[in-house]
DNA sequence: GCGTTTCTAATACGCACGTATGAGAATGTC
DNA sequence: GACATTCTCATACGTGCGTATTAGAAACGC
């Protein structure tokens, strides 16, 4: 398993911490958006289970307050939310797609580039064998 | 929204039910592969808390059991899953779809397929336009 | 019709998660 | 240096979910 299993609201914990790096829970709370913004110590007690799960981790103190970092990647996160998603479509990646462009939220210059991406892959695949 | 959340439990039980149609507890529990079968009461719960959740109802008793049948279309349920996906990644439709091609679940002809759909839902658009 | 099997349905338990409370420590301000 | 502010951290609580126990009702076999 690429790691533990994470939340939504932990993945919007993280995906700040992703973007902004070191932050405290402080600076982590002022990632979110100001009208759904949860109360600090639900971020800091959600930051604190990230710690547990070796998700997250403390970098330094700095005044009376602590520094995190993420120690899991983006990618990796991301890769396990679709694993998680494929596997409750019973493994079938296609319907997931065809969802995906029957949502609409799909343009058709989206899905060339994915099928650029593809056939490169499957290029190097080849190549390696 | 299309309907309450299911989980990945209640989500099997649920395509058993939309495979089958109408089914007693019994026959829900049948369909699951026999090596990771859960307890009759387990899927007897759960289907008693998606009846609470209005996604299943029962339709009649047979001999001292009941039948069961979905209330909700596996299509709504499933965009539901994706929708909620998606939102975990922030409405970035594009990236999902590259993290399925990444994962090479995505085979080159599953792509064409998808924007060949694409193609066709444009072109509705189009004249509707 | 009596015993065995099966289903029902209420209740329970542990874990994860979102959220809250409160006491104590650290820091900043004047 | 006294006080207000801020952060820490342990603890708690409700809810959803997967799972289990169990007592009683119903149906079946013979």
């Amino acid at each position: 398993m690429t790691g533990p299993k994470l939340s939504k609201l932990e993945l919007q914990i993280m995906e700040i911490l992703w973007a902004k790096g070191q932050c405290s829970i402080r600076e982590v709370l002022e990632g979110f958006p100001e009208k759904k913004r949860p109360a600090y110590v639900t971020v800091q007690t959600t930051v604190y289970r990230l710690e547990t799960k070796q998700v997250v981790r403390r970098v330094k103190k700095v005044a009376n307050f602590h520094i995190f970092e993420a120690m899991v990647s983006r990618e990796a996160a991301q890769r396990r939310l679709i694993d998680e998603l494929v596997a409750m479509f019973g493994g079938r990646t296609q319907l997931v797609m065809m969802h995906l462009v029957k949502s609409g939220q799909l343009k058709l210059e989206d899905v060339k580039e994915a099928e650029r991406e593809l056939t490169r892959l499957k290029g190097e695949e080849e190549v390696s064998e």
